[in-house]
DNA sequence: TTGAAAGCGCTAACAG
DNA sequence: CTGTTAGCGCTTTCAA
């Protein structure tokens, strides 16, 4: 078996309480005993086991995470900017998926609370009623939203939620003003389904508002499934008739935008000649391609850095209060001070979009 | 405090060992206790704490990640693969990065450790002469490397070690006989930092060996920081002199490739027309670009696939083992019994190569 | 079929 | 400054 605390204390003639010390305030015990100790951790190969020291402690400096998938860029780099700032405190990251399946996200939920993991990071399908959500805040857990922005009405719930996001509806809002801008008038959504995911549906709210705001006759957008649009025969058509044909795309993620681009090249159309472009996520080959894919940039990695800072504010704030808890009855103190993290988004302008052809107008 | 198996047995009126029962082997108990248990266990919200099991049991069913980083979609594939397999064999994942830097890889296996990981997948620098891997062969705990390509002379050394790669001496080989194929007869290798990346060393041995068999001068590889040419003045010198412009580059991967059409059409250079690329990776936005790159696909999501089955069959394989370890000295049995899981790749064609001008011939 | 009890590795009182 | 001891949640003999 591995060596423990035990055998370290065994090999160094000292109690394993002292040993603890040692590891936990090394300034409370004397240098030549720590020398000793030293000696045998080195002799022994020792490594302390958190397993022991979380059942004890009762907290695990462990995180889950859970997202979509990792096929999109977008969370892989939220990803990789949570596991960064969790290094940087000392946290350990446990990561799953849910496949944009809802009732997966249950699950992966209930598998990370079995770890005891200490908070999760998730972004979910739909943030406004959410089982999992629920389920986490009745286990007192303390949890922070990736990508998926509450409501200012949420403000006003029993217990404040948090998250961490862009101003989605904002940020699609000036994604198709500027489309206007440009000369725009017959502007296309083109959206993952609404059901999968909340900014979808955010973001499509922002393209009625710019709609709206410029006087111009909003359509209805079009859901189609993850990131491929060949079952969509509807959108086939209206792309085939030049009379219906949108001037412009505007496409909920940059996926689907690069995968609507291939699509109208297939279809003879030339972007930005015949049609404009615009994606949202503003994910980093989009600046490589030629055109350029314009884009509203959204800060992934920042969110998961933001998003995982929040999150351990929240454990080390309610690490006392959990002590304190434990005296009088069960105390009502909010898990989570409810932060709406919100992160600028910017426009990344590209040679995918251009003024419509005077034809068109 | 959350409701433990205690608290479970007490208000069920029975043990906890028998509770215990019921939670493993659900047939060694009456259906009337287990009626009342189940009962218990609903009304208190009980939910197994895998801590307590794990320190108990002295394994955690849950394998450690390690891979360089998620903003090349390579690893954030290939880390998709690996939960879903995991998931599916009701594995947990805990996941590290080590940014390209050798000298994390330890922390992070340190770190991992401590958690009592039952093994480890990870992509390494170096996996020839490499430190951490000879701490976990030490610790004897099973680890399978992703991408990292053992030799086929380490077959012959005490423990045989792991490995879910492509051939990529063989790929980068096939990628540059294609672009010889087509006429191309001045062609570049440009790549990541060989100390960086093994992977990168076995491609560029792989495009010595299709120059040698054509009977063509290999040149010496160009090596630039992570995805980024701008440093490169002689790379930017070569090509600004048409007389010493290769007709094609390949590249070592295609966050490279995608990265060098940029500054080539920046630099005012067609490709495919100046100027053949190609990549090495096949990640899917490739595919969605115009031109279309032309890679060598690797199977990333399925080497994840691969390397967790490979490892959980190592960790299962390991357990009984362990068991009747304990009687006898140190048994040398190898952790894993070595398998170099050589995967298939593809030749993905695309618009981005071409035959050479017929100046340039 | 069930219960009592030991112990996995560790921390935190409490004594000395 | 150091040792003794109890116990975190769980599994697993060993008896009954």
């Amino acid at each position: 078996m591995r060596p423990s605390i035990k055998q370290v204390a065994h090999l160094a003639g000292v109690s394993i309480a002292t040993v603890s010390r040692l590891l936990n305030k090394p300034g409370s015990v004397s240098a030549e005993t720590a020398e000793k100790i030293h000696r045998s951790i080195a002799e022994l190969g020792f490594r302390p086991n958190f397993t022991g020291r979380n059942l004890r402690a009762g907290n695990s400096r462990t995180v889950g995470v859970v997202v979509p998938t990792l096929s999109n860029t977008v969370f892989a780099q939220c990803l990789q900017g949570i596991e960064l700032a969790a290094r940087a405190l000392d946290y350990s990251v446990m990561f799953t998926t849910t496949e944009y399946l809802p009732e997966d996200e249950s699950a992966a939920v209930e598998l990370l609370l079995g770890h005891r993991v200490d908070g999760v990071i998730l972004t979910v399908a739909d943030a406004g009623a959410n089982a999992t959500l629920d389920l986490l805040e009745r286990e007192r857990i303390p949890f922070v939203l990736a990508y998926n922005q509450l409501a200012a009405a949420d403000a006003g719930t029993a217990i404040q939620r948090a998250s961490v996001s862009v101003d989605n509806r904002a940020a699609a809002c000036d994604a198709v003003t500027h489309l206007i801008g440009l000369g725009h008038r017959r502007i296309q959504m083109l959206s993952g389904r609404f059901n999968a995911s909340d900014r979808a549906m955010q973001r499509y709210c922002g393209y009625l508002d710019a709609m709206q705001a410029a006087g111009l006759a909003p359509l209805p957008a079009i859901e189609v499934e993850r990131h491929t649009l060949t079952a969509a025969t509807d959108y086939q058509q209206m792309m085939a008739d030049p009379r219906h044909r949108p001037t412009a795309l505007f496409c909920s993620n940059d996926l689907l935008a690069l995968s609507a681009m291939r699509d109208l090249r297939a279809l003879g159309l030339q972007v930005p000649g015949d049609i404009s472009v615009m994606g949202f996520d503003g994910i980093p080959v989009g600046a490589l391609m030629q055109p350029v894919l314009a884009s509203v940039v959204q800060p992934s990695e920042q969110i998961g850095d933001v998003a995982l800072r929040t999150l351990v504010d929240a454990i080390e704030r309610a690490l006392p209060a959990a002590v304190a808890a434990s005296l009088p009855v069960e105390t009502p103190v909010p898990v989570i001070a409810g932060v709406r993290h919100i992160l600028p988004h910017a426009l990344r302008e590209g040679g995918s979009v251009a003024p419509p052809a005077p034809a068109s107008c």
